[in-house]
DNA sequence: TGTACATCAGTGAACGCGCGTTCACTGATGTAC
DNA sequence: TGTACATCAGTGAACGCGCGTTCACTGATGTAC
């Protein structure tokens, strides 16, 4: 069964198994996007060990996805706030946001999928979405959001309420987009734009229009 | 095995049976959302069979489950058709069509996950989405909002895009709502009406305001 | 009017497969004496 | 400096299960003579 000539682990040095066991189910997840298609004999494969050997790091299938989703809620969320460093305003940053959250989900479907696909029904999802309502990614959108309205942004709505609906609107776009490829698309950015634009989350202008 | 006493069918009567197992495929197909959670077993049990029974009717499990997803496309269109009938204009006629697509997801969220789930990735889903190329009801969300911007909408985009957009807003407002509950939404009439709102998809005033 | 028979609607048992998980084990390695 | 031993990192085989599907069959029913 070690026919990968896998050396093992020096005594004392089993822990780091886990973290290898940990990033092939991650990596599988965001190939598959689905927790279901991830199976612990793919998983032993890919580290080069046996099925048996996950289970002296992780109880079960649930326990090990659970981990591997939190792991790749931690990669959306940092790619979207890495987005934002360099940002000259609230508004820039905003929009350096969107058009990063649009981009993570055309660049990454099977995390995006992992992390957003509508698993609510029957099963409550083995990689348990309570834990994480909606990622640090919601808050930070929100937060993104009030700081434009603070900025003057000309809007109608609260802040929370923009924000839900700009994350509604991306969320649409990134999913609907990788679900019926066969529409013919506007690019995503121009989507992405006109979703801020419409929100009115702009920049206000400094004087009137004539 | 035929313990609930279901009577067999009168020799040429065959046939009744091929739409009770689609009714029955379609029935745990719009409760399950997912093709992969219908089971050829439960479709036969529910119509009081055995699982090779069904076999007479339909070759395999991937053409019954075609056959289902293509009933389910056809409720929701005819539910979105529906409403549209009394409008008295193409704006009401719109909206009460946006309106609809919203409650549809809400009140039948297993079939909606049937028909817009992202199952794009690895597979190419057992109901096979490419027959319905995002379904009737898309060409006729794009007429609906055609017809608005021939009545004078004050618009910044052709009605197709503005359609593409519309749409990719209610699916994220269905899809999103569905997916992360804990989340404290707006009433979704609201979010429904700001995203015609926004898209400049009402009736124009008459006259200018002051 | 009666009967043999082809046909039809379905059954019952089993197949091969892949899954998550369990259990008894093996063999190398560091440590205590 | 050498050796016995506890421990650790894994292995190999098997379990029970549910799945889609196949195959040989059964028994009722309509029809032909």
């Amino acid at each position: 069964m070690s026919s990968t000539g896998r050396t093992r682990n020096r005594r004392g040095q089993g822990e780091q198994l886990r973290q290898q066991i940990l990033d092939a189910a991650t990596t599988l997840l965001s190939q598959s996007g689905d927790a279901d298609a991830v199976g612990m004999r793919a998983v032993a494969a890919a580290c080069g060990i046996t099925p048996p050997s996950v289970y002296a790091h992780f109880a079960n299938k649930a326990d090990l996805l659970r981990a591997a989703t939190a792991e790749l809620f931690d990669q959306f969320d940092r790619a979207l706030a890495a987005a934002e460093s360099g940002a000259t305003d609230p508004f820039d940053a905003l929009a350096r946001r969107a058009h990063a959250y649009v981009q993570f989900g055309d660049d990454n479907p099977g995390i995006y999928r992992a992390l957003f696909a509508n698993t609510v029904l029957g099963r409550p999802a083995v990689g348990d979405d309570r834990a994480h309502p909606g990622s640090a990614s919601f808050r930070e959108l929100v937060a993104a959001v009030v700081r434009c309205v603070a900025a003057g942004a000309v809007v109608d709505r609260p802040g929370e309420t923009l924000a839900v609906e700009l994350w509604a609107g991306l969320h649409g776009i990134v999913d609907l987009r990788a679900t019926k490829p066969e529409v013919p698309w506007p690019p995503a950015g121009l989507l992405t734009d006109d979703a801020l634009t419409h929100l009115g989350l702009r920049p206000p202008r400094t004087k009137q229009p004539r």
